[in-house]
DNA sequence: GAAATAATTAAATCTAAATTCGATTAAATT
DNA sequence: AATTTAATCGAATTTAGATTTAATTATTTC
């Protein structure tokens, strides 16, 4: 036999969705292509119609998820309006965001990492060529620099109300971490069957930490 | 041939050292006995000589993580001061362990998830027992235990300082979620040839943490 | 210094998981 | 209707990695 009769196909954004989801819940290493399969009901096999390996399904993962997250958050942090506000709102995108889509944000804290120690060419060197291994790098690469530029639009806007002194002058760097930190940690714990909505948490965590920078 | 000629014996505690670097750098799915091994100049086999398999050894290193900061941090905690000098103590106990290692502090974001998801008894079955399953649980469930009394304690300061009306009313919950997402984080980022010390960075966190919770 | 114990190793086992392959069916195009 | 392209599957391949075993040497202990 071949193909499940009735049912209907999958698509690439179906999968990845899934993935997540599994990533989630075992990590990357520990999650298997049959487990996410399974969450489409497909077979191990069907998957590498759809993706190359398990490394490009994952980072298709990030990819998607830093792109969601940045095109959001970019036109708030370079419009033109008073800094506590734009700060309050972009805590409020992110968190929002994770909420939503925690396992694309779990992702995030805990699959990096296995984006940087990815073994080009994959383990068992398969029919992997140089412009695969190329595409891949660039890409991956491409991951890590968008990475980096969500980071930026954050501390930007911390300094960006240290300048026009609003803020106190505080060490950036540290604070940003401490920020990010901070928001990252939500897409571990929170349940959206939990007490409070994303806003909510937004809400908070943003108050708290505004007043941390107040003069 | 059979153990190395003229080289030391390598003890438990340092093995448990080197999981914990072994594990920062790959993650415990990814990390293999022998890298571990590798780091004590051991072969694999030899690991078993000390641990019953792989997921005590990680165990272990949480085990040991978890009870050198309750230790630090507990007396603390119960101690009778001002709340403020208190948690800003708290905040350096744990921030300062985590720079002095960083390896550790990264286990506890990355590998609890390995740990909770853990198959007993593990994937071939092995020669474990029953009794060796029912030992591993409960070292595990005392282990998570731990750590929410480890979160319990920043949360009831927190708490006691509201009550004192030292604090504002805060959702302690979340303003503690946020506050561990921030440190954890630190285990992550931290490097020790980095600009700022651990207490240098505490230093920083707690003074925006204390703010951002005052009247 | 013999016997027990601890630490180590090489080699063998065993399994699970990634990936490939060839066949099959569905859907779209021409 | 014929052909191409997309999606799927089962079975085979390959490999890496956890764990076991049996042997070997070092260290205590009596």
């Amino acid at each position: 036999m071949a193909r499940k009769p009735a049912d209907q196909t999958v698509s690439r954004e179906e999968i990845i969705m899934a993935a997540a989801e599994v990533l989630r819940r075992n990590g990357y290493e520990a999650t298997t292509m049959k487990d996410i399969a399974a969450e489409v009901n497909l077979t191990a096999a069907s998957l590498y119609h759809h993706f190359r390996n398990k490394d490009a399904l994952l980072l298709a993962v990030l990819e998607g998820g830093i792109e969601h997250v940045i095109q959001q958050l970019e036109p708030v942090a370079l419009e033109e309006k008073p800094v506590v506000e734009k700060l309050k709102q972009m805590i409020a995108v992110h968190i929002v965001n994770l909420a939503n889509n925690p396992a694309v944000g779990a992702a995030f804290v805990f699959e990096i990492r296995a984006l940087m120690n990815m073994r080009i060419p994959p383990r068992n060197g398969g029919q992997f060529g140089q412009e695969d291994m190329d595409a891949f790098i660039e890409k991956r690469n491409k991951f890590f620099a968008q990475r980096d530029y969500f980071e930026k639009l954050f501390r930007d806007v911390i300094q960006e109300g240290i300048d026009r002194g609003v803020f106190r002058k505080v060490d950036v760097a540290i604070v940003t971490k401490a920020l990010l930190g901070a928001h990252n940690w939500v897409g571990v714990w929170y349940r959206p069957d939990g007490r409070l909505s994303g806003q909510e948490i937004a809400d908070i965590m943003a108050d708290t930490f505004l007043r941390g920078l107040a003069l």
